[in-house]
DNA sequence: TGTACATCAGTGAACGCGCGTTCACTGATGTAC
DNA sequence: TGTACATCAGTGAACGCGCGTTCACTGATGTAC
C-alpha cells in the first residue's frame, strides 16, 4: 500500500509528520460535535483529539470558525453523494426514486447529526468560503434535477409545475421534518409515526395538489 | 408606578439588589446570541451584560445550560403568543387566518433569531425542564387547533383529513422555510422570492391535494 | 406604626484551569543537479 | 543513484487572559409582634 502518500492506519504509529492532519481535524470535530453539540468543542480539543500539539492546527486553519466551515463543506459533499446515490437518475421509477431521495435526506440528519448541525445550524455563513457555497449548491442541485424530471413527466394536458418552486418546497418539507423529528441528537422531538411515513404522506398530498398524481 | 415591586427602568440606577435579575439574564443572553450566535456567549458574559458580578447568576441558574433552557422556554411562550394572535380564532376567515399563522411563523424566525436558535437549534433537550416541554407543546397546540378548524370545515362529501397529520405537515413546512430562508441571522439562504410567497404557494398546493380547496 | 430579626439576593476577592496564540525550533519530505 | 538544500508540517514551552466556581460577606427586603 504505497500509492497513497501517507497511509495513516488506525493503530499505526505515526512519525513526526501526521500526514493527513486536515482530515483528522475534521474527523475529530465531527466526533466532538456529535458527542457534545455544535458548541461543544474548542480548537485545542480538536488538536488533542487528533493527537497533535495545540499549535499544529494553525498550519491548516486560521481559527475554529475556519475549521467549522470546512466541516460544513465536507458535510455538504457527503450529503450530495448520498442524495445522488438515492435518486439514482430517477431509476428504477421516478416516484420510487423520489421517495428514496426524501429518505436519504432523513437518513443523513439521523446518521450525521454533527455534519447536519454544522451545515444548517451552527451559524456558519455560507459565503465564508467559496467552496462551501458551491458544495451547498451542488447538494441542492440534486433535488432540483429530481423535481425537473417529475415536472417534465407531468400528465399531458396539465401545465407542468415550475421545477424550482417544487424543489424549494420539497427541500423545505424534508428539512423541516428532518430538523424537528429525525435528527440524530438531543433536539429530536418524538412523533406518533416514523418521519419517513410523515414525509411520504406530505409529498403524496403535495404531488396530488400539483396534479402530478391522480386522486386516491 | 408602585404596583410592580421593582420597576427597573432602563436608565434608572439600581441599588444593591437588582430586583429582576432572572429576566435581565434572559434578555442579556438573547442579545448576545443575536450578536454572536448561539455559542457566542458565556455565563460571565451574561452577568456582565446584565450589570452584575459574575457570581450573581448562580442565585438563579445552576449553569449556562440552565439559562439557555430558560431562554428557550421564554421563546416558546412568546412564539405561542404571536401564533395565537395571528390565528385569532380563525377570524375573520379560516384560510386568511391560516395564512396569517404561517406568516407569524416566518416573522418569528426573522425577528427573533436568538430565541429561534435557542428553541430549535442550540441542542437544548426538551425534557431538561418540564416547563420548557409544556411551553413547546402549547405553541404547537395553536397550529393543531388551526388545522382542526380547517379539517372540520372540509367540503361535505369528502372525508375530513386527520388534523394531527396536517398540523405536523404544516409545521414542518413552515419550519423548513423559516430555517432555510427566513431566519434573521447569518445562516439564511437567499431565495428568488419572498419566504412568505413560497410558503403560501406550498400551503395552497397542499390543501388542494387534500381536497380542502378546489382546483385552480 | 415601629422595631427586631430572618431571609434573600447581591458583592468582590480569590483560585485553578485551560484556551488561544506566538515563537524558535526540528524532523521529514521533495527536488535540483 | 546520491547528495545538498529548501520547504513543509510538526513540537513544546511560554504567555496573558478570562472563565467557572466558591466563599465569607453585606445591604435590602419582608414579616412577626
Amino acid at each position: 500500500m504505497a500509492w497513497t502518500r501517507q497511509p495513516q492506519g488506525e493503530g499505526e504509529r505515526r512519525g513526526y509528520h501526521h500526514g493527513n492532519l486536515r482530515e483528522a481535524l475534521i474527523e475529530a470535530a465531527r466526533n466532538l460535535i456529535a458527542q457534545k453539540g455544535p458548541a461543544g468543542f474548542t480548537f485545542a480539543d480538536a488538536a488533542r483529539s487528533a493527537g497533535v500539539s495545540s499549535a499544529a492546527p494553525y498550519r491548516h486553519y486560521r481559527d475554529r470558525d475556519a475549521l467549522m466551515a470546512d466541516v460544513a463543506r465536507r458535510g455538504f459533499e457527503l450529503f450530495e453523494e448520498q442524495l445522488e446515490r438515492a435518486w439514482n437518475g430517477g431509476k428504477p421509477e421516478l416516484f420510487k426514486a423520489f421517495e428514496n431521495l426524501g429518505r436519504a435526506y432523513l437518513n443523513f440528519a439521523r446518521g450525521e447529526p454533527a455534519f447536519y448541525s454544522a451545515m444548517f445550524e451552527a451559524g456558519v455563513p455560507l459565503d465564508s468560503d467559496a467552496g462551501l457555497r458551491q458544495a451547498s449548491e451542488r447538494a441542492f442541485a440534486v433535488l432540483r434535477r429530481a423535481t425537473e424530471a417529475l415536472s417534465a413527466n407531468a400528465p399531458s394536458g396539465t401545465r407542468p409545475p415550475p421545477a424550482l418552486m417544487m424543489s424549494l418546497h420539497i427541500w423545505a418539507l424534508s428539512h423541516g421534518i428532518a430538523s424537528l423529528f429525525a435528527r440524530g441528537d438531543a433536539g429530536r422531538r418524538s412523533l406518533p409515526m416514523t418521519p419517513e411515513d410523515l414525509l411520504e404522506a406530505a409529498v403524496l398530498i403535495y404531488l396530488r395538489g400539483l396534479g402530478l398524481i391522480g386522486e386516491r
